[in-house]
DNA sequence: ATTAGATTTGTGTACGTACACACAAATTTA
DNA sequence: TAAATTTGTGTGTACGTACACAAATCTAAT
């Protein structure tokens, strides 16, 4: 047997020749080092490509830390409802360290509402803050208080280039038109007539949905063959009048294809492929209960997995990495854009393997 | 401040009344321990619902850890080159403890090789192995050797039922077969014709390659409209020949979809949808770089991404979370069915956020 | 040259766990 | 009943890191 291997912060000591208390000053630069020790150090931490490990780490620092969320209402929206698992999840995954999650709910449709709740959990003085930024303008005038208190968020959800937060977890959805474009037109006549629906009462501040739709028509305009007839339809307040008037256009020969920018798709599915209308093809997005079972029933087509579990659950993990562990935080990541059809859904549920073992750390 | 917050084994002492050296002897069943005692912390381990902190385990034991994985020569193939880069990532994401993997390589078209280096292997008697069998009656005899011997493995890539190792990691074929029918259906005319085109020259031992034909297969027999001509063609040597004939073929009315069973998608499409002849439509596996650039060109239309990089890597990670973290290893461990198209083809591309962070802990 | 003050460096303890070892109490053996 | 053995229990050290504090060294003013 050899001399007991040294490593890590010991071994840059030994090999620079001081202790363990230097090294450590230098590398979290906390000063008072000579400039003849320091460049010592620093050679030596070059030498062995020291990497800090993360595991020991984590077993000193052991503060509490409070984060807030400022998430919509679920208020039994299954979508949301997701977010909040994703928070759940992300407290087990960190089960051995003291973090807690405030949330600050604010309802869907008000601004005034999203204002208020920001404002609560900035109030609150948390350690860190996760929020989907549903409105554009509010979540520009809260990333701004941010700046001055120099309070750490993270962004979920809906992509805004103008929030320079700790990092931003969701989907790109601009490409995620593109692809929805794609699925829908395959197979289909070149001049078959689709239709983009949103579920949305302030469709100008829901910039994801806007720019959904942008990438499902920029996916038309590249493709030499653009004579589809794309119609746009928000639906604002789901009445019953709606129902016959989507009825009337399913079974009229008025629609083809429906790009659903929500994760709404279930309602409108529900509605029109029962079995005796023509069939139309639609593609939403999410793996909520409603829609699994309608794509299992065979009457939605393709769905596009923003796993906004996930989205939740990474970003209170970004937050823990950048404090307890003192990770470097990647600024942007995109899911990869997940297609679920009839056929692969199965191994989409229950399954977490894609995300190796563990999150953290 | 209140006090101290004890928490893990610490805390199990404490409620129980004794020592954490004796807790530590319940928790490993050393024995030694008087049944009162025992009682008193099984009650407390309930109580608290412990919950080991691996981290803190993890750094604790120190051995070195040997690996033995039997894969196939990657020789110049780009699917078994990333099964070794997924080795590579496992060994950094562990940089922290000492294992290793040592390479026992067979061709992928000898049985005798492959029952060489499976033991060689066996013979270098290391911690645990990991292995692709790619040949059942030798696999059988190999699983055999390793149960009487007592020896840990893991089995990744082609799922045998009859191999009761630690875990299986890799993609469910058959299902995978029934998506790739839908993928290529999808859009196509009622009695098109369609090839189920395998590379192998020793098809009837690669049993995945058999149960992709056969979930493709299946998805017909399914379908009430199944009046679709399926051809199955294997290719042995790549000579000259067969460019001929497929190029005829292509340019002849006799196909319309083309399933590759393989990860060589990319050898077909580079010959037939070159642009001028009819376009046939082309399913196949893997984000290898030919795939890719022949994606993005046009020439092949879905992917079906097995993802071997992460497969082998978690292999390792399999081991090591048994022997070094001691966790539970999860026996089954089905990939999602990633279905890869032309426009979602990017997000997937250097992008490793659904996978969590960091892979350990 | 002495000493106060500032600067630099080293040591000790803690985090949660594993395991070796010491030692007391209980039991068996002579 | 003393000695030897077994059984049960507690203590100490280690893992790699962070941080508080003590110790050592250097600087400058007397």
């Amino acid at each position: 047997m050899s001399e007991k291997q040294l490593s890590g912060i010991k071994e840059i000591a030994r090999i620079a020749g001081v202790s363990i208390g230097t090294v450590d000053r230098v590398l979290h630069n906390r000063g008072s080092v000579s400039p003849g020790a320091l460049k010592k150090i620093q050679a030596a931490i070059a030498q062995i490509n020291y990497q800090p490990n993360f595991i020991a780490r984590s077993l000193v620092v052991n503060k509490m830390y409070r984060f807030a969320a400022i998430v919509p209402d679920a208020d039994g929206d299954e979508y949301w409802e997701q977010i909040l698992k994703g928070f759940t999840a992300a407290l087990e995954d960190w089960n051995h360290f003291s973090i807690t999650v405030d949330l600050y709910q604010f309802k869907l449709n008000s601004k005034t509402s999203f204002t208020r709740a920001a404002s609560l959990a900035l109030k609150s003085l948390p350690d860190g803050i996760v929020i989907t930024p549903q409105f554009y303008q509010e979540s520009i005038a809260f990333f701004d208080k941010c700046f001055k208190l120099g309070m750490p968020y993270v962004t979920f959800n809906t992509y805004m280039p103008e929030a320079k937060g700790l990092s931003f977890i969701g989907t790109d959805s601009h490409l995620s038109g593109m692809v929805a474009a794609d699925l829908l037109y395959m197979g289909m006549a070149p001049n078959s007539k689709m239709i983009v629906l949103h579920f949305d009462e302030e469709l100008q501040n829901s910039k994801h949905m806007l720019e959904k739709e942008d990438g499902f028509r920029a996916y038309f305009k590249k493709s030499p063959k653009n004579n589809q007839q794309i119609k746009t339809i928000v639906l604002n307040n789901p009445s019953h009048n709606y129902q016959k008037e989507l009825k009337k256009l399913a079974s009229s020969n008025e629609v083809d294809g429906l790009f659903v920018s929500t994760s709404k798709a279930y309602e409108i599915a529900s509605l029109i492929n029962t079995g005796k209308e023509k069939r139309i093809k639609i593609v939403g997005y999410d793996l909520l209960p409603k829609n699994i079972e309608l794509m299992q029933r065979g009457a939605i087509d393709f769905l596009i997995n923003q796993n906004p579990m996930q989205q939740a659950r990474m970003s209170i993990t970004a937050l823990a990495n950048y404090f307890i562990l003192k990770k470097k935080v990647i600024p942007l990541q995109f899911f990869p854009i997940e297609i679920i059809s009839r056929y692969n859904l199965s191994s989409y549920l229950n399954n977490d393997t894609h995300l190796l073992n563990e999150v953290i750390p």
